[in-house]
RNA sequence: GGAGGGUUGCCCGAGUGGUCAAUGGGAGCAGACUGUAAAUCUGCCGGCUUAUGCCUACGGUGGUUCGAAUCCACCACUCUCCA
């Protein structure tokens, strides 16, 4: 972490070096000149980035755009990491099945401050403003927003693509739902922003911005966007990489708070095309080194799962240790490489009752390794079910007193001590 | 204000009185093969201590019927056209 004195010196990088480095990576910039221009000036530039407060997990999607705020900060630029709590009361507007419960001032409140927390993973906390956009929303009266309003045109609002395309296929959309990308705009005018960050999904929103700031007599603020990373499951089909974006709800992240066993597995389970791209925009290998990376494992020289592997090792160690990643690696190919029981099995006890045992798939379902009691019958059916390694398909197997080790499927372990 | 559509399981989408826990596709899960990769093949894909059984489910509430996702009424949400 740079300390305050560091980056005071490098505030002095000359500012085409400084737009070299901040362009890294990004999809748009709008507008070029003018970045230049204020980096030019030589004073920390005021850059912004939204956050929603309902979700507070951060996984491997946002550090992108982190990583590209921490950049403006080496620089020796300010951050306003804006907490979208005013906004999150009202409720989100992106979603299509709009009945999402309104989260409590208190949950949003811890939301933000977790938020934050994971945050300073990646960011500076002495150069981080954390800021809530309640603090000007709130007062804003009818009047103010009806103003806001007047400053911009339905048709250059519908030109957003979800707003269009759920108007061509004659999907609702509801008026606050026009409103949001004024809000977020007001944002900008109330901090003055001279940068907004987001994630390309967010390139219309913050065009509003500049729009909106010009309107009110300000500089309208510089944009960049930066990727918007693929979710694990991502595959390639056709030679493109599809998937839906990384996110808690589709269960398709690598959280940064979690313990590196799981960041380890999830990263080593990806496909090798989705690899790449997460080297390109994870990994801190810059153009040529990732290219050399990409020759040696094109060449046999290098075998993908190593390749994986070491990507794995440095996220886990960006997020934990070094130490912490070697040992998840460890652990990670002696289960699923050599297929050795885990260590650290979860412990499941039970008393076996009247009748003297339990049906198998009982104990499986209520040990958690599955959701319900069918689904256990499946697996055994399915033949995911092992017994101290000995393979049991039969359905309606039992087990007595004794202690076993149970397996029902790729990760689903526990050992079972029944009386 | 008026007229006419739509609302089905995680998603899309068939089904217009019994044979519907509901066709099909996607997603997902499990097995084989592997590098827990991809591709491929196979099976599964509401719940219930295992049942030619029961419960829950086709926007909501009532009703008609021996029987309703399917018919009727009202309500909710949503779209289109007219004013």
């Amino acid at each position: 972490m740079a300390s305050r004195a560091e980056t005071a010196k490098l505030t002095r990088v000359n500012a085409k070096e400084q737009l070299e480095a901040l362009r890294r990576g990004t999809v748009d910039l709008q507008v070029e000149e003018d970045l230049l221009k204020r980096l030019e000036e030589g004073r920390p530039l005021r850059v912004k980035a939204g956050f929603d407060p309902t979700r507070p997990d951060l996984h491997l999607g946002h550090s992108v755009l982190l990583q590209k705020m921490r950049a403006f900060q080496d620089l020796g630029h300010e951050i306003y990491f804006v907490v979208g709590d005013f906004t999150a009361r009202i409720g989100d507007p992106s979603g299509k099945s709009a009945t999402r419960s309104v989260p409590t001032e208190e949950e949003i409140r811890e939301g933000a401050r977790t938020y934050a927390e994971q945050a300073f993973k990646i960011l500076d906390p002495d150069r981080t403003h954390v800021v809530y956009n309640s603090t000007w929303l709130s007062s804003l009266n009818l009047a103010d927003v009806i103003h806001l309003a007047g400053k911009y045109r339905l048709a250059r609002m519908m030109e957003r693509d979800d707003f269009k395309k759920r108007w061509n296929e004659n999907q609702s959309i509801s008026i606050h739902e026009l409103l949001y990308p004024l809000v977020q705009a007001y944002d900008s005018i109330h901090l003055k922003a001279d940068v907004e960050l987001g994630g390309t999904d967010q390139l219309f929103n913050l065009m509003v911005g500049r729009d909106l700031m010009r309107e009110y007599g300000l500089r309208p603020q510089c944009v960049m966007t930066t990727p918007i990373l693929e979710g694990l499951s991502a595959r390639v089909e056709g030679g493109v990489l599809v998937g839906d974006k990384m996110s808690k709800s589709l269960d398709n992240y690598v959280g940064l708070d979690e313990p590196p066993e799981a960041q380890f597995g999830k990263l080593m389970s990806v496909s090798d095309e989705l690899m790449w791209r997460y080297y390109e925009l994870l990994s801190s290998l810059d153009d040529s080194e990732l290219k050399a990376r990409k020759a040696q494992v094109a060449r046999g020289e290098l075998h993908p799962k190593r390749a994986k592997a070491d990507l794995a090792l440095e996220l886990v160690s960006r997020y934990h240790s070094r130490e912490a990643a070697l040992e998840a690696e460890r652990k990670w190919e002696a289960q699923f490489s050599r297929r050795e029981v885990p260590e650290d099995l979860p412990l499941y006890e039970a008393d076996v009752g009247e009748q003297g045992s339990l049906p198998l798939f009982r104990v499986i379902a209520d040990a958690g390794l599955v959701p319900s009691g069918s689904e256990a019958r499946r697996r055994i059916k399915a033949g995911a079910v092992e017994i101290d390694g000995e393979k049991n398909t039969d359905e309606r197997a039992t087990l007595s007193p004794g202690e076993y080790i149970i397996k029902a499927g790729k990760r689903a372990w526990a050992k079972v001590i029944l009386r």
